[in-house]
DNA sequence: TGTACATCAGTGAACGCGCGTTCACTGATGTAC
DNA sequence: TGTACATCAGTGAACGCGCGTTCACTGATGTAC
């Protein structure tokens, strides 16, 4: 879905950022975050190669702006999935594991850049905030989660999180279709496994889909 | 460690192929799977910018290459960890998580080629097959750990061996300092995260540490 | 409402650069006899 | 063991290319009065 580069009735392009941002995305989508060059980008927007510069610093301050949207509009869609702990904790995780996966799958561009940006991001503060605003909606899953467990044997919620993050992810990367190629062939769908595999994990802590 | 470009004492390198890897892993390893070119490759090992195409058809076919000697390596690895199920199913598998982890860890540049590659690995049939072989190990770990369990609720193996992988490599793709950047700061090691994460699992199933 | 002017968001030409790849070549190596 | 010769593994120069970035510039827009 590239633009047309066809040329614009007035000299000012009017919204010349959000269309960089949407171009490269859809460069991104086929060529993975380094595949794409600020040339490229100029050239799909129908404008020269200079006036990227009036909007970003660099090509590095463009990726992560993508980035940063990225993390903010990942963090919303999990947290409405989330849907404060609705019907139950452990259906409430299975929805913002869907939601995970489905973020993945079509947003591959948002996606690839956020976690293969292909140069460090912790500089950032805002971007990082962004990222921690994500993974905050599936710490309070998992408090929620844990909460409703027995107190013998509960693991930290902290760590229940980043089990289900790495699943989630692991999943997402390895076999959800996105630029950076080589995705495997899977005998199930990607959701399916994860559901599967989260409800077996929150059962051995003795949470259990019936658990209100 | 990068090599010093110092000349050699023979008109021929002796051992171009190999070396050419290697200096290509070095650089992954900072600047990941896009982030080299054959002509810096070239004069890392100290020979001239044509010189390449001898022994490898393009630069893709470097990067080819490396992911399947990667590959090979990886399985090996893997299935030495295996050692056949000793002393336990749930122990083995432990065992190869620990050196799933390990390999990512010592080997971040062969780890981002095998699942970064930046383009399509799947029309290669070797490297695939090497790719089996690795997967292969957790498969066998997935089918011994399966049988050790009680048949009532027991799960196919293949989804068990997927869901062993999907947490290792999200762990090591997440936590795990990589090219690609921004991994994420840790309360734990990866390693105590992930055999945490599969204990919790394993036992949702019924297979116990303790089950022989 | 009209106008002068500051500011903004583009242009287009130019720069230096390094890349991937090719080509005809040549020095080194291995082998047949 | 020596030699002729085929093959192999390099060289170095050249190519066309597109990139990121800068610069002085100019047309469009917004605002003060």
């Amino acid at each position: 879905m590239s633009f047309s580069p066809r040329p614009r009735a007035s000299y000012h392009h009017g919204n010349l950022r959000e269309a960089m941002i949407q171009a490269a995305l859809d460069l991104i989508a086929t060529a993975g975050p380094n595949g794409f060059t600020l040339a490229e980008v100029a050239r799909a927007v129908g404008v020269s190669g200079a006036a990227p510069y009036r909007h970003f610093k660099d090509r590095n301050a463009l990726v992560a702006e993508i980035a940063r949207q990225g993390f903010d509009k990942f963090a919303e869609e999990l947290f409405s999935a989330w849907d404060d702990g609705r019907p139950s904790p452990v259906a409430s995780i299975e929805a913002v594991a869907r939601a995970y996966l489905g973020f993945a799958r079509r947003e591959p561009a948002f996606y690839a850049v956020m976690f293969e940006p292909g140069f460090p991001l912790e500089d950032d503060a805002t971007l990082l905030a962004s990222s921690e605003r994500a993974f905050g909606v599936l710490r309070l899953a998992a408090d929620a989660a844990t909460r409703a467990m027995p107190a013998r044997g509960r693991p930290p919620a902290l760590m229940v999180a980043l089990h289900i993050w790495s699943m989630a992810h692991g999943i997402a990367s390895l076999f959800i279709e996105g630029p950076s190629g080589s995705h495997r062939k899977l005998p199930m769908s990607p959701e399916d496994l994860l559901e599967a595999g989260l409800l077996i994990y929150l059962q051995s802590v003795g949470a259990t889909p019936h658990t209100p």
